[in-house]
DNA sequence: GTATAAAATAGTAACTGTTATTATTTTTAT
DNA sequence: ATAAAAATAATAACAGTTACTATTTTATAC
């Protein structure tokens, strides 16, 4: 089998990821980790990223637009996504758990979980002027 | 400002999108119109499906992993995933509009919609033994 | 400590899904 | 019929991500 061997970078790349509530893409992460070793590449952070989701030490968020983004926290937490920067945020929610017991009523496979996401403006855009979007239009979200 | 014209090119992405329950990818749509016009180029395709969101007149679903998939039943429903196929099934539910609510209090955005995938085996493949999977082990879902 | 095997790395190429560009064709209004 | 606007096919470019390979690092056995 194959067994996990330390490396500074994944050690590097974790505490990145556990430090911040930001909810980092592979780039982000990229860039900061590059500060401590500038010869870092890129695949080593998706490589160590995807592991640490594969480990359950992290989780990642796939929106349909723009690149993923990790997450370290791993209490049970829905996520707010604004729709003109794109910033993500926690919310503390407990899960909906009824959820799935609902659709399981109106569905012949056997639901296991759900994901959701909230969308809308957030605190700082909502209260200035649109400018321009990062976010898709066109009611894809 | 811009006019719409017709195109057949258009209109055959329509009505095929339309007489589907399947959620196909944009490539399924062109595999299927290329029957008819031999010449469409993959390009025409994306262009138009995204027109019709644009116009309202279907929805694009993107997912975590692979193409987007396009869907042209407007009325409000969510979405069933197949972890190990892949296939995508409506759930012909009412909208959950006490959810916005409920996040909103934990949110310090305004929050307008919410999109919720539910994943599990679909009928299909929780009888069979799982072979090779079309979706991620990583927990990314 | 050295030798060895396994795993991780940096650097790069390749890949997938999608959008942009451009010259040509089609549609629509005059 | 003519002309302007829009749509097209074909292709190139692009973003995000994964795969490949030679080299380096880590862990283990002596």
């Amino acid at each position: 089998m194959k067994t996990l061997k330390y490396s500074r970078q994944r050690e590097s790349i974790k505490s990145c990821l556990m430090g911040r509530r930001d909810h980092p893409t592979a780039d982000d992460v990229y860039l900061t980790i590059r500060q401590e070793y500038p010869n870092i590449s890129l695949g080593t952070v998706y490589r160590n990223l995807n592991l640490l989701v594969e480990l359950g030490e992290a989780q990642k968020l796939s929106f349909g637009y723009g690149p993923d983004r990790f997450d370290a926290d791993l209490t049970p937490h829905y996520h707010f996504i604004c729709r003109q920067c794109g910033r993500v945020a926690d919310l503390p929610l407990m899960p909906f758990s009824d959820l799935d017991c609902k659709a399981q009523q109106c569905c012949d496979g056997a639901i296991d979980s759900h994901l959701i996401y909230f969308y809308g403006l957030c605190k700082a855009c909502g209260s200035s002027p649109a400018e321009y979007g990062r976010l898709p239009k066109d009611g894809s979200l």
